[in-house]
DNA sequence: GACAGTCAAGTAGGA
DNA sequence: TCCTACTTGACTGTC
């Protein structure tokens, strides 16, 4: 049987914070920051304390931990220095319970975009992303996922410029950057090409590509993405979710469908892949996950 | 405390 | 042309 991590994003329903406060930029200080970020970072450690009780061991930090960190309003505000410590400790405690962590930056990271400034804000996100998991001291195998962005008229232009502007990011960025495949910009053949291109890992969704393929079956699509991690990259990053029967193509399902759940973690078989569960109710679907995993005899690795 | 309008940022597709 | 969706609702002013 395979070696499976799973986990879900960002956001655990169960305990009564959230790790993502903000606030509005009219309102930016100081003291706001501080008063944030040291509330972000303390639930961020009762999210993992929580995952790690019910052996959780994949998590996707929400790109809110530190709030404006790209923006130029935080220019002069020292997040890494202020809070080195406490990064530190919170990654010490992830490396100690071999926990894989992810980010994936929003929609406004469009590195591919005919805007400069867009272009330029992008790069920016991405820096921050990569400067966070640096300051939790945790190796390249984790990462930064993002999807194409854009085909802005022209699809094929569109992958060529994304392809010279990832070559051309700082290596921090470059050696944590992987790519998604969706159903709108970037199919599992267009993160192939890519791949074949510049050698940017492919981070293999399932739901986004039983809505768009070339007629290859979801494990097919799985293997051909998995085969662009290498060592240094670690187990190959799987996102996993089915369709909201009640809500467009591409929607995540509310709950997991068990069913399915097993039916893919059956046909994994010797596979290992560290699962991310996109699905509303998030740890909760985890939870069952978890059963359905112990019930295979997956091994946590 | 409840509510509604709004929030840093981009893009594509559908109504 | 406007609205919605996306990794995610949360913040804030008003009543």
């Amino acid at each position: 049987m395979s070696a499976v991590k799973v986990g879900y994003p960002a956001v655990n329903q169960a305990l009564a914070c959230r790790s993502s406060g903000t606030f509005r930029l009219a309102s930016y200080s100081e003291q706001r920051m501080t008063e944030t970020i040291t509330a972000n970072l303390a639930c961020l450690r009762r999210v993992l304390a929580w995952n790690t009780e019910h052996r959780l061991l994949f998590f996707r930090i929400t790109s809110d931990l530190v709030p404006f960190a790209s923006h130029p309003v935080s220019g002069g505000y020292d997040w890494r220095g202020r809070f080195a410590g406490e990064l530190a400790d919170i990654g010490a405690y992830v490396r100690a319970h071999d926990v894989r962590i992810s980010l994936h930056p929003g929609q406004f990271v469009v590195l591919n975009s005919p805007s400069e400034s867009t272009y330029a804000s992008s790069v920016a996100e991405l820096v921050y992303h990569a400067e966070l998991l640096d300051a939790l001291g945790l190796d390249p195998s984790h990462k930064v996922q993002v999807h194409l962005g854009g085909r802005h008229g022209d699809a094929e232009r569109g992958m060529q410029v994304w392809a010279r502007r990832y070559a051309a990011l700082p290596e921090p960025v470059r050696e944590r950057l992987v790519i998604e495949n969706d159903e709108r910009d970037a199919s599992l053949a267009d993160c192939l090409r890519l791949h074949a291109e510049v050698g940017v890992p492919v981070l293999f969704d399932t739901l986004h590509h039983s809505i768009r393929n070339d007629g290859e079956t979801v494990l097919k699509g799985l293997d051909r993405a998995a085969a662009t991690w290498r060592p240094v990259d670690g187990m190959p990053m799987v996102d996993y979710s089915t369709q909201d029967p009640a809500r467009r193509p591409g929607a995540h399902a509310v709950t997991l469908d068990v069913e399915h759940f097993r039916s893919f973690v059956r046909r994994l078989r010797h596979r290992d892949v560290d699962v991310m569960l996109e699905i509303k109710n998030k740890e909760a679907s985890a939870l069952q996950a978890r059963v359905v995993l112990d019930e295979l005899g997956a091994v946590q690795r």
